[in-house]
Parts: structure tokens; sequence; C-alpha cells
DNA sequence: GCCGCGCGTTGATCCAGATCAATGCTGCCT
DNA sequence: AGGCAGCATTGATCTGGATCAACGCGCGGC
């Protein structure tokens, strides 16, 4: 489960700050604004937790009690209409920052998709350790106006796009997921089911396979199976995710 | 324009801390995050601007070298496609906090609706002034926070809900507008156009003028005119914007 | 007071994507 | 190796909201 990291190992009798130092998802995160001297305060209030495949561990409405940070596996979050509707917000991979709310209850749920790993930080012991760490503090704020962003963006998608240009705009977002800067990969696994990109659409589960398959014969994309995709006109992708085709 | 503050009036002879002082938004925004004590470093780096109806003083892409705040009208935010498809990203009234993104450029255009005041500050001696203010960053973190939650209820609204939810939905969201706490009023004003509301719901105007004149015929709603709304069910109406309906 | 223009409403028709309905695939359990 | 359960695909049909089209109305300018 633990990739090989960057960072040297540091030993640690006491076993906290290591942790977090060489944890997978620090280069990614908010961890990475912590400096190294005070990452073992950090490690100090970090639970590492596991969740199985498909378990609730946010529930929206409930107290909002902790913050939570992916170090492996992809988490979804979403939202409920009584009926059963759903909108999934968005996806968190390994480094995403949850939880962030001003409201005492959380204001949406998250389930596990496959094994995930986090860290789960209690909201108080978190506060108590930003008055200290401005820069933290800094590095929370950019975290979520980069999401703000990614909201409305999603807003477009979801309000004006068509069903072709939405799948174009997730094929596009899920090449780049994970890489830094805006490098694409051209062949990537996708972690969700074809309801979850239903769902994160605004589209049916139909609609999302049709759509799809509408792709491949298009010459836009591979489809080596159902969970990996294969880009391979990325430029045309790119062209019809933005609404220019 | 300037409405009666609660604030005494404080008599400044050089003018500049009077204005942050006294100013409408203050109690709603941000600002009211920085001391009494430093309010007129806040005066100093502000411009007072004003925005004839139909202005763009915010475009997409351009480099992001201010932060605004509304102190009096309303204001659109959207996003465009290239072939003129617009989506509403939210309203901004008084008090709101604008120009919030990592980026270098804004993310998302901005134009008045109606007459239109705000403050301009320069990011750069905005940065400076949050460097000192921990108070004033951490307030801009609740702000994100609060729009990010608004954001993911308006990805339910479009991904999930149905014309007449949707509606259902901005009326309740208007009624509340610039109340504090959860408090509705029965009759309130639209400063927006069907077409503005079209492309924030991710409708046509045509549905969203077919869908108010459903609402009243059903006796949830009046509209005495076309910019004035009398909500008469609000229950009802609001079990309808939750899709309880 | 009249005209014209921009906005809003209403009506008729269309269509992208939803819904309903099989059928195929694939891994997992025994 | 066989069976079955859950996902994915594909096909047929339906429909909510879009599009196309016409008209009304209120307001500002002359």
């Amino acid at each position: 489960m633990y990739a090989p990291s960057t960072r040297p190992v540091v030993l640690d009798p006491h076993g906290a700050a290591t942790i977090c130092a060489n944890c997978d998802a620090r280069s990614h995160s908010v961890c990475n604004a912590v400096p190294d001297g005070d990452i073992a305060r950090l490690a100090a209030i970090a639970t590492v937790t596991h969740a199985e495949p498909g378990t609730t561990f946010i529930q929206e409405g409930d107290p909002a009690t902790h913050f939570f940070n992916v170090s492996a596996g992809t988490v979804r979050m979403y939202k409920l209409l009584p009926d059963g509707r759903r909108q999934i917000t968005g996806f968190a991979g390994v480094g995403h920052f949850l939880g962030l709310a001003v409201s005492d209850t959380y204001a949406f749920s998250a389930e596990a998709i496959g094994n995930v790993r986090f860290c789960k930080f209690s909201r108080a012991r978190m506060r108590m350790l930003l008055d200290d760490c401005a820069a933290m503090e800094k590095r929370l704020l950019e975290v979520a106006s980069t999401e703000l962003v990614a909201a409305q963006d999603q807003m477009l998608l979801l309000g004006r796009k068509t069903a072709r240009e939405r799948l174009a705009s997730f094929l596009m977002l899920q090449s780049r997921q994970g890489t830094m800067c805006q490098a694409t990969r051209p062949r990537f696994a996708l972690p969700m089911s074809r309801g979850d990109i239903a769902d994160y659409l605004g589209l049916t589960i139909e609609t999302v396979s049709r759509t799809l398959t509408k792709l491949r014969s298009d010459g836009f994309i591979e489809i080596p199976s159902a969970s990996e995709i294969v880009i391979r006109a990325p430029a045309a992708l790119e062209s019809l995710a933005t609404g220019m085709a």
C-alpha cells in the first residue's frame, strides 16, 4: 500500500512524525504547508483510517466533527434528494482535503470507492493547529479557492453542456487527475462506475454508456475495458469539452 | 444611495477611515473581520467605484489584479462557452466578496445589473494586509467555504432538479437574500431579468416564464409585476425546492 | 400622445436525453 | 468449471424542456 516515497525515511522511535513525514499524500496536499519541524504536531492529531469499498464515512447533515485527507484510493462526495436522486459533487483522490464547511454539520456525504485510506483530524484540534500556522491557513484558502473554481466549471457543464461535451470534459479531467500542472496521460483507469459518472455529469447510466460508445466509434477514445480509457485525440476531445465543436 | 447606517458617523478629517467605517456593506462582509483600529489601513487600499448597468468589470481570462466587494446593487457572475451559451454561477449582492482565485487570471466574468457600487482592492496590497491580519484571512476562508457549499447545492439543482424545483429553489433563495440567518421575506424584488434567471438555473427564458406562471396558477406565489414576487405558500414552496413534492 | 423597442408571455412543434426493456459481459464464489 | 449477481451495453419508445414563432405590454424618447 505504501508506495516508495522520494522523501528519505526518518527513523523516529516514537513513530508519530514518521506517519506524516513519509505520507504519499503530503506532496499533493495541504500538509505540505506545514514545515518539517512542525510535522510531528500534525501527526499527533491525525488518525490514519481505512474504509472498505462502499463505506459512507461522511454523512450529510451529521455534526461536522472532523476533517479528512485522502492518502490512498478515491472517494465520491454527493448530495441526495429525498426521493433518491443523487448528484455527485466531486471525486476526491490522493491528497484531497475534505470537510471544509462553516456550518457545524456536513453539507455532503462521502463514500469510499474501492479501498480508501485517509487521515482524520478533529476540527477542534485542527483549529488550534491552524491558529499557530498561518501558512497552513493560507494553504486551506488556496484549496478552497481552487475547489470553488472547479465548482464553477462544473456548473457550466451541468447547466449548459451537451452529453457529449460533458463526457469529453470528464475524460479530459480524469486524464489530468493526479498529474501536477496540466499534463494529460493518454491512458488511465476510471475508479468509478458508470452510475457514478452519470450522477456526476447529471445524466443517466444509459446516456453515459451510449455517449462513450459514440466517442469511441468517432475515434476520440479507446475503451480497452469498462474501467480503462485511452485518449486517441486529446486536442479534438479538448475542443469538444470546451464547446468548440 | 447611502442608506442610514447603525454605526455612528466618525468624523475623520482625512476621510479615509470614514469610507469603510460607515460602509453599508461592512456588517455583511469580510471587512467586519478587520478590527476598528485597522480599518483605516483597509480604507487606504480600497477604491470606491461605480459601474453602470450592464458594465462588465471582471472579464474571464483577464489577469486577476483586484478583489472586489459589492456595497450597493447586484452583480451577475458568469462563464461563457465559445458559441455564446452562458452559465450564471451566482448573483452577488451587498457585502459579497468577489475575485477569490488561486490562478493569476479571473475564472469568471462579472457584470453590473442596474447601478452597482463596489470597493476595489489590489491583490498585492490585499495580500500584505492579509499577512498582518489573520482574522481577515480566517474570514476569507469562511467566505470561500460558504460559497463552496452554495456551489454544491447549485450542482444538485443543475444536475438533478426539475424546472419546477429549480424555480422553487431560486425563489426561496431570493426570499432569503440579504436577510441574516434563514428568515424569508414574503415579498421581494428580482433585480435580474428572466434571461439571467434562465442562465442561472440552466433553463431557457420560455421555461422560466411558463414555470413561474404555473407556480402562480397553482397558488404558490403571486407576481404583482415581472420583477416582484410574493410568496403565498412558503412551506409548500420549500418542500418543492427540496424535492419533497 | 404616439411610436418603437426590449422584455415577457404564450402557443406549436421538435428533439436530446430519459425511461423502459432485454441482453451481454465478467469476475467471484463455491 | 459452472453459476449467478452486478455492471455495462444496446435497442425501442417516451417526454420535459428546447426551439421556433407570434403577440402583448410597459416605458422612454420625441
